[in-house]
DNA sequence: TTCTTATACATAAGAAAATTATGCATATAT
DNA sequence: ATATATGCATAATTTTCTTATGTATAAGAA
């Protein structure tokens, strides 16, 4: 992210939850898609995106699939079973940090 | 913190808010604040507070006074002018980023 | 009385995850 | 021709956290 300040942690969740919608992307649509669907608000940087990707990778949760179009470089990813599971979890664990910092933040509204 | 997943830069925020709300706390206090408010799901731990306190405090955030309970030391802490002002913009970045996290994460509810 | 737990501070080493700065290559629009 | 967009990647650095220590006093339990 480049202008706006990324929690520690977002990133991956974001990239499981797009996969999870979108069957499969690869990196720079995630980077459009992430940027259209908050208006410019949050921009995912390359060298955050692509190291992110790669560990996903190679824990599992992702798989790899290379394409040519316009002789242009594209790897698709899509998550594995295990990567399915994750993003479950992950989503969890975020909706649960929201609910605590809005606990925290805002203690008259909790 | 220690069991949960303390997402980058909730720590300044969470800090900045109780002091907002509590005039003056010392650092052990906050743990113990914290820990309360959240029913013991958020740990903040010392190696993460008091290295954040100095850094506030550095920046200008922060007032310190020290005092001595019970033969003990005690450092409390108060929010300067800008220290207040540097408050509102934290939280305003949190709702923003909460926004936005929900925006990406459950966008059919947006 | 000794040992554990609580209170209260602090820092150092290391890990994790970002930012910033590059680099390469092709395609399209000006 | 040149800039912008598309598409990947990595290296250096910074930020922020965790984990592991260290010091010291007080209170409570064994």
């Amino acid at each position: 992210m480049s202008n706006s300040k990324l929690y520690k942690g977002s990133l991956t969740t974001i990239i499981l939850k797009l996969l999870n919608e979108h069957d499969k992307m690869y990196g720079y649509e995630i980077t459009q898609k992430v940027k259209a669907l908050t208006k410019g608000e949050l921009k995912i940087t390359e060298g955050a995106l692509y190291p992110a990707l790669h560990k996903l990778e190679a824990e599992g949760l992702l798989d790899v699939e290379v394409a040519k179009v316009d002789n242009r470089l594209r790897k698709y990813y899509k998550l594995t079973e295990t990567g399915t599971k994750e993003t479950v979890n992950k989503l969890e664990e975020l909706a649960e940090y929201i609910k605590t910092m809005q606990t925290l933040v805002n203690p008259k509204l909790v």
